[in-house]
DNA sequence: ACCTGAACACCGTTCAAGT
DNA sequence: ACCTGAACACCGTTCAAGT
């Protein structure tokens, strides 16, 4: 019974790095953090305990190649948000937002891993260094948009693109800690939660310094809002 | 050699449950998150092993107890910012963040578990609830103060309590992570990146419905920034 | 009531040996 | 070049037994 795609046969010869993290990824959206163990990620993936090492050099670098995956997909579905081309800067930074945020409800136990792994510049792993530069250039990109249309303060994007990705992963965090029970009504609120949320943000990306308060926002001045 | 206070011989006799903590807090702070493991905290206490299990029925609630004298630290820190009673009550956010994040810098590994613990409304430790609870009351206290001055939006404070919140502690996570090191000159640029990002939000406060641009707020107005 | 010693099943990692 | 089997030191957890 030979097969035209045989995809089985490419897994054990010299593919078997690439279904171990799969084997990682299956184990952690099915069981969850704690069954993660390299030797149960060797057996699915139907090596023995050993063979893991002649790919990986420890457990730590293939969690880091299962949170490059987590950041990969990830990214993916942020540039599904770019190709709308929404005209609106700030819809999109909203977009962004609730796409990043759903990621996050959809995968806990694998966003909690990506954010468990040190991402740090001076960290080993190249490749989650690089997709950790990519996630803040889809920020960036999106407070040039912002800044373009005078909707943002002028100034390094950068800087405004790590104050949205920090209140994002705020959101993220504390939504699949379940810190936003009470405000949400049903489940299907967390989209406006986070839209809600994001646009706070981006008003406040309109004034320049931050440092002390604009002008004509003197604190005796009432709010037209209510 | 008798001693007044004699604090080791309280150790034996009832207070093993504290000196488990401290030692899984010595060793957390010394040798950092891996070597974290029950048995080591065991042999640092100078028990048996199997001896936290009467204290604790699992590692999970001997890391929820810990976590827990971690929220404890941090809202301490945080009533330090209350008791100086800033009249500003934008200065006061910004100097709850400011020590917010201080304590996430100076204790990475520990603010790390503090967060990888699950904080959920269901979670089976009651203490940890209450502690979390607390601390988002801290936040909702300084939206408060922001209200009556009429320098945030009205409506149920522990909602921007919460964006408050996400934002302070996604800072506090990026920060830990190194993401800043770029837009960081030297260490001490910290607590200025703090301000200036909470001072961000601080100004997004003000409007009410954030979904969309508020009337003098259309795309086409420069920023007078620069 | 509180703690220990020994045991069980599991884990990360190494390494000589196999093909 | 790639994988295995066996081994080592470690771990979380249980439980009968000790005081």
């Amino acid at each position: 019974m030979r097969m035209v795609y045989a995809p089985m046969s490419t897994y054990h010869h010299g593919n078997l790095r690439r279904a171990l993290v799969d084997a990682a990824l299956e184990i952690l959206i099915a069981e969850g953090a704690t069954a993660l163990s390299l030797r149960a990620v060797a057996r699915r993936a139907g090596v023995s305990q050993a063979a893991p090492y002649h790919h990986f050099t420890d457990r730590d670098e293939l969690m880091a190649a299962v949170a490059e995956a987590g950041f990969r997909l990830l990214l993916m579905r942020l540039e599904r948000v770019t190709e709308s081309k929404s005209p609106n800067p700030r819809r999109a930074m909203q977009d962004y937002a609730v796409a990043y945020v759903n990621f996050a409800v959809e995968f806990p136990a694998y966003y909690r891993l990506m954010f468990g792994q040190r991402l740090a510049e001076r960290s080993p792993y190249p490749e989650l260094r690089s997709s950790v530069r990519e996630l803040r250039r889809v920020f960036a990109t999106a407070v040039e948009a912002l800044q373009m249309r005078g909707l943002a303060r002028r100034g390094d994007p950068d800087e405004l693109a790590l104050t949205s990705w920090s209140l994002i992963h705020g959101i993220a965090m504390l939504l699949i800690d379940g810190q936003m029970r009470e405000e949400l009504g049903d489940t299907s609120d967390a989209e406006r939660l986070v839209r809600e949320q994001t646009a706070l943000m981006l008003h406040g990306m309109v004034y320049t310094s931050a440092m002390s308060p604009p002008p004509g926002m003197a604190a005796k001045r009432p709010v037209r809002a209510d």
